[in-house]
DNA sequence: TTACACCTTTACGCAACGTCAAGGTCAAGC
DNA sequence: GCTTGACCTTGACGTTGCGTAAAGGTGTAA
């Protein structure tokens, strides 16, 4: 039984090119070549492509199954379940791509005379959502499911105008935060605008503001990675600024 | 309100190769160049950055955003409801890959000494869930659940030698059908052959064997385009052939 | 011998950038 | 005025798994 390899191609359906290629990156190789060159494959080979393919089918890539089918030390259930875990982890994200898709046509169809409103709307939710996948566990468990609820529905409620502000705001912030932040000064003139526009933009999404959360906000910024990151991104110490300044203007120093 | 690129890509939380390549693929041009060609990006260059990223984050290719963002008369809603449709079907396929996945797993972790039926016992599942996947609906309004249902678990408690059996069958089969079809003639021994391994083959999998039910499986496949191509890989009139060679053998011809 | 189907290697293309490389520009400090 | 160092530029290769020519050698049947 041997092959040559457009009929080991039509009896496992694949194309020349990809059992060339397969060649190529040495994860199987014809039993030999003939004298003219061609590739001569045999019955191991053939039920070496149908596990190839099989592997294939479960969505591996090509280097691991190289190493699942070439390498008898290889840990295939390990590699298996690490697959697994990816393929789960990319079906949630399938999952809130869906939603979001979803929730952007039903907004866009609502309104079919305010254009805009469609990009709008998707924003709100987009940021709700975001929020809660990323933070949701901690700052429900912190805060409270109502105070949050509340917040997310602040935020839904706002009208484009308030939305846009809210935005612009947001940016206003970022500008002036890198700005302060060259000051070294968390007291400065420049630092506490921040602080203020930080409480402005705060008060988008809050139900109440007080001093104290502001200021336990502010900590958390510097506690937790994932807010230090988002601020650092303007200044390498601009989550520890924006808390020294916040602290300062909330009066809860020293 | 002027940002080099690098003070965009920070507001923004993209890289400044990736602004590059948006202005290469002309997507978001800058407001302008300096004298020393510095690219020079405005305030209306952020807002229209901001909803290249929402869309992106929507898993929109670029291609499609690039129109979206820049031609008002494209259809934006239908281009989300088009995506939608991409990202459910991704899912389907994500979700047999999954059920896969796991079913190996499983199959691999039920028996340690013996390795491969790992495999073994995937590909059954493989071809229970392919067959349905594909033809369940139809197979199933032709045959009747029961007869289905049977099949499959007929598959599934076929042993490991059986299976080998039963592939080794099935590749046998498409190598005489490639054989037989050369002679032309349905008729000839190697045709009446294939045929009877057509019947080995099938008997592996249907509860009982009857010539009337395997000529009317013949006539589906040439019938059913999907039936027809599975047969047509190893030679164009493969699946005409191969009912030609059942009738006559099955004696129910003219 | 002449088709014609098959085989070979080489190499570009795809999506959306990441990652050097080689070199020009700008503000700051000496 | 000169040097640093952080910024900017264009150009080009690498990523994954092949599809798709292009240019040329081989096998076989008429």
């Amino acid at each position: 039984m041997e092959y040559t390899i457009q009929k080991l191609g039509n009896l496992a359906g694949v194309s020349t090119r990809t059992l060339r290629y397969y060649d190529e990156i040495g994860i199987l190789k014809p039993a030999r070549k003939n004298s003219a060159g061609y590739r001569i494959y045999g019955r191991q080979e053939v039920d070496k492509l149908q596990q190839i393919l099989f592997y294939r089918e479960l969505g591996l890539d090509l280097d691991s199954i190289k190493r699942l089918v070439n390498d008898p030390a290889f840990d295939g259930a390990a590699a298996l379940k690490n697959h697994r875990q990816q393929l789960l982890e990319k079906r949630r994200q399938l999952d809130l791509l869906i939603t979001n898709v979803e929730k952007t046509i039903s907004a866009a169809e609502g309104e079919i005379q305010m254009a805009d409103k469609e990009k709008f709307e998707g924003f709100k939710q987009k940021l709700v959502d975001d929020n809660e996948q990323q933070y949701g566990e901690e700052v429900r468990a912190k805060y409270g499911d109502d105070l949050v609820d509340r917040s997310n529905a602040k935020m839904l409620n706002m009208s484009e105008a308030q939305y846009e502000e809210f935005m612009s705001i947001e940016r206003t912030l970022m500008e002036k935060l890198a700005e302060a932040c060259e000051t070294e000064d968390p007291a400065s003139g420049i630092a506490q605008q921040t602080a203020d526009l930080h409480r402005q933009w705060l008060s988008f999404t809050w139900p109440m503001y007080s001093k104290e959360a502001h200021a336990g906000l502010a900590e958390m910024y510097v506690a937790d990675e994932r807010f230090a990151a988002y601020y650092n991104k303007v200044h390498p110490n601009a989550a520890e600024f924006l808390r020294d300044a916040i602290l300062i203007y909330t009066g809860t120093s020293e």
